[in-house]
DNA sequence: TTTAGAAAAACAACTGAGTTGCTTTATTGA
DNA sequence: TCAATAAAGCAACTCAGTTGTTTTTCTAAA
């Protein structure tokens, strides 16, 4: 596992204290994190400015990705092996747990090559996959 | 093809000029629909604390559900008949024009068919293409 | 057809997530 | 060490969505 100073340094992004804490949060992070709880992480110590406008850089550097939530907010996960570098494309999926309402990126599934043919300009494709996560499958 | 009178009086629902013609809309709206475009087709004419309320009635007695949106938006869609307990399973896929914030039903594209080997208990599959519309591209 | 009760609409004020412009501070590489 | 610049702080803002209250409209029963 690289280290978060190593993947500052890769994206040309300062080791500011917060930014190293809020990457290695992700880095711990097996599921995706609700900018909310990030907020409640950081907020006191930090400015939300400061919050969103680091988000905002680890996206832009493919760090990490936006998710979908079923609650409209903003959601984020870390790019992992999974998501291929450069153009910055997610081949995974996510599961929306409609019990405990988290979203987990399903590694299993890939999502579908939309084919070129059709001459829509794609940014991104996900597939959202709606049901139970293994843990509340079990309670 | 249930009549909308019918579809609202059996919720209960009051029959009123506007809950009549938003439920025409879900009912013409092939895809899912974001708050944005409602309000846009509404308001001026109505209220949008009206707009969310008859929103909300409508999803509390199953007639429309929610579908998860990238951006953050609130964004619903129809039940229909293979809608089971609020649940919408889609054959085709959705385009999330981030120019002009339209949805548009991609039919070339089917959602891909998850194994059931993983062992996931999925109710409903979207497969949401964020991207640029034709018309946006030719803009 | 009339009318009372209830549901829905209107209005206004509010909440809170996320944004923006600008100033100050901290990091980094030379 | 120091200049360049990225990031943090601050404050004011936007706008989606919510809430409390009053007024209007629908409906079902007399």
């Amino acid at each position: 596992m690289i280290d978060v100073h190593s993947m500052l340094k890769m994206c040309n992004l300062k080791r500011t204290p917060f930014r190293v804490n809020l990457l290695e949060l992700f880095v711990q992070t097996k599921s995706s994190i609700q900018t909310h709880t990030i907020r409640e992480t950081f907020e006191g110590r930090f400015n939300k400015a400061t919050i969103y406008r680091a988000i905002e850089a680890f996206e832009k550097n493919g760090l990490i990705h936006k998710v979908p939530d079923i609650n409209n907010l903003l959601r984020y996960a870390l790019c992992r092996e999974n998501c291929v570098n450069g153009s910055h494309k997610h081949t995974h999926s996510h599961l929306i747990c409609n019990s405990c309402r988290e979203t987990y990126c399903i590694d299993q599934i890939t999502t579908p090559n939309i084919p070129s043919a059709i001459g829509l300009k794609i940014d991104y494709v996900d597939l959202v996959l709606n049901g139970e996560c293994f843990s509340c499958q079990l309670n």
